[in-house]
DNA sequence: CTTCTGACA
DNA sequence: TGTCAGCA
């Protein structure tokens, strides 16, 4: 399954992940500043966005337009990323249980 | 490509 | 406060 390695590797220059998300090539890098992404970075210092940091780049968006600020946006993106190692915890946890004996 | 600065709603 | 434009 090289697709989970793929989403992780998916290489974006600032302004191309700018122009696939709508927005300027300042604002991604505000959004950097304050916590809500962290793309990756050449040996040169230049922003590699994977197919994973464009996923975040939408819901700041959606969060945006909700009305939140970049404060909030940062806690969601967090609380969202826990919520998500969870369920995968959880998900483990019920599938390591003898699937006929229940307690 | 990078950081920084200022103007606008 | 977030966005955008321009500069070095």
């Amino acid at each position: 399954m090289g697709q989970a390695e793929d989403r992780g590797r998916g290489v974006y220059a600032i302004s191309v992940a700018a122009e696939l998300v709508g927005t300027g090539q300042q604002n991604l890098r505000l959004y950097e500043r304050r916590g809500l992404l962290e793309p990756g970075r050449t040996l040169g210092g230049t922003r590699q966005y994977s197919e994973d940091d464009l996923v975040t780049l939408r819901r700041i968006g959606e969060l945006l337009d909700l009305g939140l600020n970049l404060a909030g946006i940062r806690m969601v993106l967090l609380l969202e990323a826990d919520n998500r190692r969870l369920e995968g915890e959880l998900k483990a946890a019920s599938a390591s249980r003898s699937p006929v004996r229940r307690e």
